[in-house]
DNA sequence: TGACTTGGTGTGGAGGGGACACTACTGCCT
DNA sequence: AGGCAGTAGTGTCCCCTCCACACCAAGTCA
């Protein structure tokens, strides 16, 4: 079977930037590859876009696929298309970026039969084609926008403490934050869920547990509240 | 002449929405189809990606083709992939935004062989293709890169006064401004450079002409400021 | 029970943002 | 020449947000 066209066309995939988040740091989903061009390095999960499939479509498959992921935040991050960005020819990508509870994910993907592993977005191994390109434009799209929109709770799981969320904003903005200040700020919002539990298995006092409510933020959203932190 | 794949691919193309500015509202480039599909409508300027050339290539390329239009402001917007777009078959399109000084351009695009046209970005005629969500999104864009970004200059010509700029924000934000606040504001951020002539013909008081400083804006973003308006 | 670890809380000062109204200048008309 | 019409240009005050800053509380463990 083959497919025959007037005019030469670009190879179209997309690939995922998968972030996750565990205790000591912003972590990035990399699978290995098993194929040429690249063989053995680890680059960014993706594939070939289907006929009858949306380009989100082909992202949400690909990453089921790859690494057994279902993300709740998947969007388009950017689209790579310079001409000799993969040897074998003209591949133009879509890039997506996605955040995933890391906990939902630690297990399985360590032991899926592709090798795919998560890695901090500081410590890369070298990646094949541009990915290291896409990564970085991800990082520079996750910093930018976890201070505008409230993602940054894609990253923890349900229940979280004051101060996991607060070292989260740490970790992908790369700067320290007042403890005080931040608290005040945050729950001004009034969009979190102040839970009658609290941590457990903690050798120290253990914190409140909070959660998130989304159904507030659509609400104050529509009434024109900007989340900013 | 043609091409065969193993695999069915998806056409690329590129698609430019262009907005401009003159003394009424905010304008947007279309250009009337000559063929089918859609032959007759009004569309997005826009064409298929060649082999050889970059993305952001090919859209300069289709716009200086198709309008005569050398954008200095031209990025990526957002990649449009849905199955069904084009009746003709899958047709996957990369729209990139552009910003023109639309005095520079008035009449070379009525004087064209093709018919193109600027339309009221709030009063287009239907438009083909998906190309009403296309330009839906750029406008999106626009309005929330303005407030964080110099863009606006590019809108402008190269002297104007802070009345013109005032109204520039007016019209892409769509709410009123105050004049003091504004002209504190954006005096405040010593990017404009102060010139020693007034407008022309106009039939009272004279306004100062203001010019924008691209090195200064250069300086001060490496030195960590940031735009807000 | 004492030491250690993390949780949780309030105030004050400085700076920025927004509301607000009047005088100055220029051309045109009578 | 005088007045009118139209836009240019300017300063203050108040409030609210941002930021810097330090101590006591609770629970665990030796």
């Amino acid at each position: 079977m083959s497919y025959t066209y007037e005019y030469p066309r670009p190879a179209l995939t997309v690939d995922c930037v998968v972030f996750g988040l565990d205790e000591e740091d912003l972590k990035v989903l990399l699978i290995r590859r098993g194929l040429e061009p690249f063989q053995g390095r680890w680059a960014i999960p993706g594939g070939f876009v289907r006929m009858d499939e949306s380009l989100e479509d082909a992202a949400r498959r690909e990453l089921q696929e790859e690494a057994g992921i279902r993300p709740n935040l998947l969007e388009q991050l950017y689209t790579f298309g310079a001409p000799d960005r993969d040897p074998r020819g003209r591949v133009v990508t879509v890039a997506y970026f996605a955040l995933v509870k890391l906990t939902d994910y630690r297990v399985q993907a360590a032991t899926d039969a592709r090798e795919a592993a998560w890695f901090s977005v500081w410590d890369t191994p070298k990646l094949a084609f541009d990915h290291a390109d896409v990564l970085a434009t991800a990082l520079q799209r996750l910093k930018g926008k976890v201070r505008y929109q409230p993602i940054g709770f894609e990253l923890l799981p349900p229940k979280f403490t004051l101060t996991q969320l607060q070292r989260l904003y740490e970790k992908i903005l790369e700067r320290e934050l007042d403890k005080r200040n931040f608290r005040k700020k945050i729950l001004s919002m009034d969009l979190l869920e102040e839970l009658d539990e609290v941590e457990q298995d903690v050798s120290h006092r253990a914190a409140r547990l909070y959660r998130f409510d989304h159904k507030k933020y659509k609400q104050l959203e529509k009434a024109g509240f900007n989340f900013e932190l």
